[in-house]
DNA sequence: GCCGTTTTCGGCCCGACTGTTTTCAGTCG
């Protein structure tokens, strides 16, 4: 399967490479389109070639077929190593650039000799730009603050900062006069894990009349553009927010195409015309150029002879086909959560008590909740020696017993060591109600050991649910090098529960493994590995990222009530 | 580069805004 992903990721760069050398913009798409099926294909490229399921397969011509031999028979592929060569590495830096795409920077380039960003940065100060043909002094300008943007934030945002960003912005939008309604649209719609920018759309009557009260928002740091159709701004935090004005009547199909994604609109605007119908964001019209007007999005996709696709699952991974099949999952719910199965105490480095932890999961609703503070390998963390177990565990029995009505799970976390053994021995891995397995340390061995650890930690009996499962920390740490799908092979083998950690700023296991993981018959558990009591809130991010992999209420462990969860997190005990 | 019971050529999703221009290319979503 590594051959798969691998040869995607070779069409994608060819993609970028074309796109950087202006090629036909088709062409770079059918090389984008053949990188997705690959990266979602099941079978062995081998397999999927000798079978001559390739030859039937759209997208996949005589050009791209041929690419796919010759990476077979030689593993190389010579097109895109002579691509490679004949286009200069500064270039993919520099489109990184906010406000700088090919064509420009590739005149930079070229006329300025540019083979960084920092040397782009100095030719702006020292007013280089200006002579060249197609840039002013405004363009200068803006290249600038797009460096400067570039460096602060790396060009993206947490999904659990823009989120509540842009509910507040869309409430202050809500009371200006002559608005109709305000909806959050964009990546912060479909739940992706961290995003560019705010994307908002709002109905109005007079929605030209409604610039300049916009633009007088607080919080503001500068106007970066304004028509009739649409503001754009920079706030003092730094995020763009893009406001799309529309009327009331075009709400629905405005909306949706500023959910996007873009492959979903290419996917559907192609369904759409094989049935003689046109999308754009003001509605839906019939080849004879009169617009159908449409009231909402299920309305929309009914227009279409599809099922409602919720935004979450609107990033071109089949959803229309699966759609039209009738085969969309029933996605899970925030209330579909009867419990959680990850939270930190005083006991080891949380900043709730046990107690505190207890009662604000009971006013969630909640009927349970699993205590896994972490074990003494975790030194960094104030983890549990012995004797502080034991202690933790008579508060957990008093707790029990005077509140009936809810239940406190007594579990640990526990360090998977770089052998794969667990932090304590079996005996008192035993006396836990679950155990959690989590990589804590050594993050750095190779992909194989890295690999083996976990299928070791997996195959002990004890172990109930792997913890964040690759271990990365959103726009500041890769995860480690690990064969996930390996791991999840194992997962599956064992009948070990993967956890969907929920805090915003791991969203680990990724929801794109969700996928993999539903198809593969996982169990999962969306946890808000809360190290305070409003750290609780974490699992509507979590239930988000499970949304986003197509799962359902029965792929979640911790949907179910506390007995019947409490009998799967111990199915691997003798 | 791909595709075709409308087609082997001419399409391919569609539109907004800016800046540098005198009608549009570039960028973005």
């Amino acid at each position: 399967m590594a051959d798969n992903h691998e040869l995607a990721r070779l069409f994608e760069e060819i993609a970028t490479l074309l796109e950087l050398k202006g090629d036909n913009p088709f062409k770079i798409r059918a090389y984008q389109s053949a990188a997705r099926f690959l990266e979602e294909l099941d079978e062995e490229l081998p397999a999927f070639v000798a079978s001559g399921a390739m030859e039937k397969t759209k997208g996949f011509g005589q050009a791209i077929g041929q690419k796919v031999r010759e990476y077979l028979d030689t593993g190389r592929l010579s097109f895109y190593e002579d691509l490679k060569a004949s286009v200069p590495a500064v270039l993919f830096e520099l489109v990184s650039i906010p406000g700088l795409g090919p064509k420009k920077a590739l005149q930079l380039h070229e006329k300025l000799h540019i083979t960084s960003v920092g040397e782009l940065e100095y030719a702006c100060r020292e007013n280089r730009l200006i002579g060249l043909p197609g840039f002013g002094a405004k363009t200068q300008a803006k290249l600038l603050q797009g460096i400067e943007y570039l460096k602060k934030h790396q060009g993206r945002f947490l999904l659990s900062e823009a989120w509540p960003l842009a509910e507040k912005i869309a409430d202050f939008l809500r009371r200006l006069p002559g608005v109709d309604r305000v909806e959050v649209a964009g990546s912060i719609r479909r739940r992706m894990e961290t995003v560019k920018d705010i994307d908002i759309v709002l109905a109005s009557d007079q929605p030209a009349a409604l610039q300049q009260l916009i633009a007088g928002m607080p919080g503001i740091q500068q106007v970066l553009s304004q028509g009739p159709a649409k503001v754009s701004l920079k706030l003092v935090t730094g995020i763009n927010v893009d406001i799309r004005l529309v009327r009331p009547e075009e709400m629905a199909t405005a909306l949706h195409h500023l959910t996007g994604s873009k492959d979903h609109h290419i996917a559907l605007r192609g369904w759409a015309k094989e049935r003689g119908l046109k999308i754009n964001e003001y509605g839906l019209e019939a080849a004879a150029e009169q617009r159908l007007a449409v009231q909402d999005e299920p309305r929309l996709y009914q227009a279409l002879g599809l099922p409602f696709i919720p935004p979450e699952l609107r990033e071109g991974m089949g959803e229309i086909q699966a759609a039209a099949a009738g085969r969309l999952p029933e996605l899970v719910k925030e209330s579909d959560v009867r419990g959680v199965l990850h939270v930190h105490t005083t006991y080891s480095d949380g900043s709730s008590s046990l107690a505190e932890l207890a009662a604000a999961a009971q006013r969630r609703g909640w009927q349970y909740l699993g205590i896994t503070d972490h074990s003494r390998t975790a030194v960094y963390a104030r983890g549990l020696q012995l004797e502080t177990v034991l202690e933790q565990r008579r508060e957990i029995e008093r707790l029990n017993e005077a509140n009936p009505q809810f239940r406190v799970l007594a579990g640990i976390e526990s360090d998977i060591l770089a052998d794969g053994s667990l932090d304590y021995p079996d005996a008192v891995l035993a006396e836990f109600d679950f155990v959690i397995a989590s990589v804590h340390s050594f993050f750095r061995l190779s992909e194989a050991d890295m690999t083996q650890r976990i299928v070791t930690a997996l195959s002990n009996r004890y172990v109930s649910i792997l913890g964040h499962p690759t271990g990365r920390i959103l726009l500041a740490r890769e995860g480690y090098a690990v064969n996930l799908d390996a791991v999840l092979e194992a997962a599956a083998a064992t009948g070990t529960i993967v956890e969907i950690n929920a805090s915003p700023y791991r969203l680990d296991l990724d929801w794109r493994w969700c996928f993999k993981a539903r198809e593969k018959g996982l169990l999962l558990a969306v946890n808000p590995d809360a190290h305070a009591v409003d750290e609780l809130d974490s699992v509507r991010f979590g239930i988000a990222t499970a949304r986003k992999g197509w799962l359902s209420a029965g792929d979640i462990v911790n949907t179910r009530p506390a007995r019947e969860a409490w009998a799967l997190l111990r199915r691997k005990r003798p």
